[in-house]
DNA sequence: TCAAAAGTGTTATAGGTACACCCATGT
DNA sequence: ACATGGGTGTACCTATAACACTTTTGA
């Protein structure tokens, strides 16, 4: 997360020569997760406006790009993580939003593995780093709401939607996937009621394996089977942590 | 609804001097109810591309113009309803969606009373009509897609929050709400399970006042208490209908 | 007195909540 | 043997669904 001496690439810094009138854009809000913990990526901007203030990665649209694309693409520049799909939230247009111009911004937002982000990625900005949701800087812009948009649409996906997949391995143990839904709801579930409902899941499968190596009675292994989701879902059953 | 002569207003026509190269627009799903029909308000393009196909009523988002604003003004222009406000739903980005070069619009739905359109409207259009939505005509660009996706968060959000105000009188029978439901989400209730339901709304008042002139026992009138309904938001009960 | 819709009550079942207790493993 | 979490069972409560029945009006 070192600061970089090569020339910063802003986000928001359109060609300022008089012909900057309108622009779109696309603000990722990345949570990160790893061990009860729920972090969200945060770029310290290097220029004006807002200079040295926290603020949500994005960027502007590209001409002959799709919007979603241009949300994975932000994703992949900072974490390297392909096929993944950012998640259209809201779009944010006011006005005033920005200063130096009319910007309508598309919120997305991702669940992904908490990781180290890489050297490459900090040449967005002055500083890049996970902070707790718990603990959010003030923001740039308008990036306060677009997160908390976010945070809520993750919140109530991720009852419905696998997105908890991209953060444990693919076996896991039903406590490391209460514990997921624990932190991102703050809320506790009771363990012998959370796991009623995921037997419940058929698409949630018990394997014939168990951890080894732990100091209490070792845990079955579970796996997502995408398969029996999607049937799930066609036959429209809609069950819900 | 009769074909207009003035000059066509058309929602896309933006000048094509080959400056044209980015827009961002609203299209507006305006869905309207009367006595258990659901209807959507589609105007017939008098321009090209897609003239003569049905499309949803949309413009371009002015400069100076909240993406919000925007939408209410379709509404107004269209309806003369003022303090509307639409509901924002998703926004479409897809680079070949406009034929005629990069346009992202951003959708809206409301639900209005079914009612006549005033001939003033007929300026934006070939024709101006309203389509039941179990019979959609071709629809030019992605608007669709964009039906649907507003078709399903109308379903959705009706059951949370008071649309229905919208298209039922200041005081109504608990059987002309339940038509609303029925209608918007294609399904029967229990005459007595839905009354019981009402019941445990307490924004939801029963009036010392009855029908008159039926020919049938009168029905008891109801109103909807605003404040009484955002207490109940706030005090995080989420009953649904 | 009849049709039509309002309005109420009863029962069965499913799902959620709280809690208690036993089990398997490493140290 | 004991600490640590894994795993299961039960009893209670509430929400929902299905259905039957009574009531009030105009014609």
């Amino acid at each position: 997360m070192a600061k970089s001496k090569e020339p910063k690439k802003d986000l928001y810094t359109i060609p300022i020569d008089g012909f900057f009138q309108s622009a779109f854009s696309v603000d990722c809000v990345i949570f990160g997760y790893h061990e009860k913990e729920l972090k969200v990526l945060l770029i310290q901007r290097g220029t004006s406006p807002y200079e040295g203030d926290w603020a949500l990665p994005g960027d502007l649209v590209y001409p002959h790009e799709d919007l979603d694309t241009a949300a994975d693409r932000v994703l992949m520049e900072l974490t390297q993580l392909e096929d993944m799909s950012m998640l259209q939230v809201k779009t944010f247009g006011k006005v005033d939003r920005h200063p130096l111009g009319r910007v309508i911004t598309v919120a997305y937002f991702a669940l992904v593995e908490l990781q180290e982000i890489s050297p490459m990625a900090s040449s967005w900005a002055n500083d890049i780093k996970w902070h707790s949701v718990k603990r959010i800087p003030k923001l740039a812009f308008d990036h306060k709401d677009i997160l908390m948009e976010c945070l809520d649409a993750l919140r109530s996906l991720i009852k419905r939607e696998p997105l908890w997949t991209r953060v444990l391995p693919k076996k896991f143990t039903l406590t490391e996937l209460q514990e997921v839904f624990e932190t991102v709801l703050v809320k506790k579930y009771d363990k012998g009621n959370f796991r009623k409902k995921v037997n419940g899941m058929k698409f949630l499968k018990r394997l014939e394996e168990s951890q080894i190596n732990v100091r209490h009675r070792p845990s079955t292994l579970y796996k997502f089977d995408q398969k029996l989701f999607l049937q799930y879902r066609e036959s429209g059953s809609v069950v819900e942590f």
